[in-house]
DNA sequence: CGGCGTGATGTCAGTTGCTGACATCACCCT
DNA sequence: AGGGTGATGTCAGCAACTGACATCACGCCG
């Protein structure tokens, strides 16, 4: 018999999730997330770095979504198309999950702490677009800006598919949201 | 004769960037910080809310200069032309400041936590642009994709004035990443 | 089969960021 | 002259995080 239960770090993070939905984030504290996942608060600080990376576990596999889909767009591509591209592939990561992006993403909104978090994964992630658009052959400052750009893209369009209540596809918003970023840029 | 020297705020300020400047950030405390500014400890905590705050004192007014510009834009102007007309009002206020901007982005960017709470000023400020260019009759999710890409603009070309050695001036580094953008998103 | 390294966890003590409650006292206004 | 006020000091305390060391099931190797 083993001597713990296993997979105590996914417990934790959905202790959290819990307890930060429960009673807030800023009014939970890292003993009660433990004590609810069965270990120790400092178990709890070796598998995440701090209280708030609890709620931030998908971003590794966001980052590799967006960078391959870029990496991956034809060679000929325009930079703007390779970010049409790796919106098409985000958007399909996210489908049936509505209800719980939904609910982290009340829980992250609810706290600057954690809106703090998510802005820093957006950035980072943003600098790695940089890098698989400079790896295409694009030079800077265009490489930072379309990244920038694509961020700023994916985050209207899942704002608003997180907001609202129509059952759009996440991928059809993300269109029009880029649709709508061309007709302002062109106008004069 | 006074109880206090006068202007704490501002000797912690001073005092903040000058040790987080020579010991780094994490390695200087709120406690040194004071004792160097002269003051309590608890003295801090009341004119900053933590130890991060203490350097972004600046970020009330680059926001207003913002606002104030896309108000002040002509009436007829589309949204990319108030856009421009509010980069311009904002690459006057650092002429004079490199050196200033120079060293606290310096120790900004050596730390996570000093990013995290410089990247949420930037969102905020987005979405204080989005309010100003919604009040100029721009619906969503235009406004804030505008105010987005505004902020984009304007970090792109920051960061190429604090790190370049050439003295262009910033004014001049924010028009060319605008027009940087216009080509990339105009192409196909 | 038995010892032995290993990895995940527990235990404990300590530092630091940050907060609430209350005291002090120069200054200003009346 | 006296009372109110604002900026500061003092103190106690919680919670986030860290380093050092102990424990012990498991699996490997001889």
């Amino acid at each position: 018999m083993a001597r713990w239960e296993p997979d105590s770090g996914n417990r934790l993070a959905q202790a959290a999730l819990e307890l930060y939905d429960e009673h807030g984030f800023e009014d939970t504290t890292v003993a009660e997330i433990a004590a609810r996942a069965g270990v120790t608060e400092r178990t709890f600080f070796r598998h995440f770095a701090d209280k708030r990376e609890v709620l931030f576990g998908g971003a590794g596999m966001l980052q590799d979504v967006f960078e391959r889909a870029i990496a991956g767009a034809p060679d000929d591509a325009s930079p703007m198309e390779s970010v049409a591209v790796a919106l098409e592939a985000v958007g399909e990561l996210f489908v049936d999950r509505r209800p719980y992006a939904r609910q982290r993403q009340a829980i992250i909104m609810s706290s600057p702490e954690l809106r703090e978090r998510e802005l820093i994964k957006l950035a980072t992630l943003a600098t790695a677009l940089a890098a698989a658009l400079r790896a295409r052959g694009l030079r800077e400052p265009g490489a930072s800006l379309t990244a920038e750009v694509a961020i700023s893209v994916f985050r209207v369009g899942f704002e608003q598919w997180v907001d609202e209540d129509e059952d759009r596809e996440l991928t059809d918003l993300l269109r029009q949201s880029l649709a709508e970023l061309k007709v302002i840029t062109a106008a004069p």
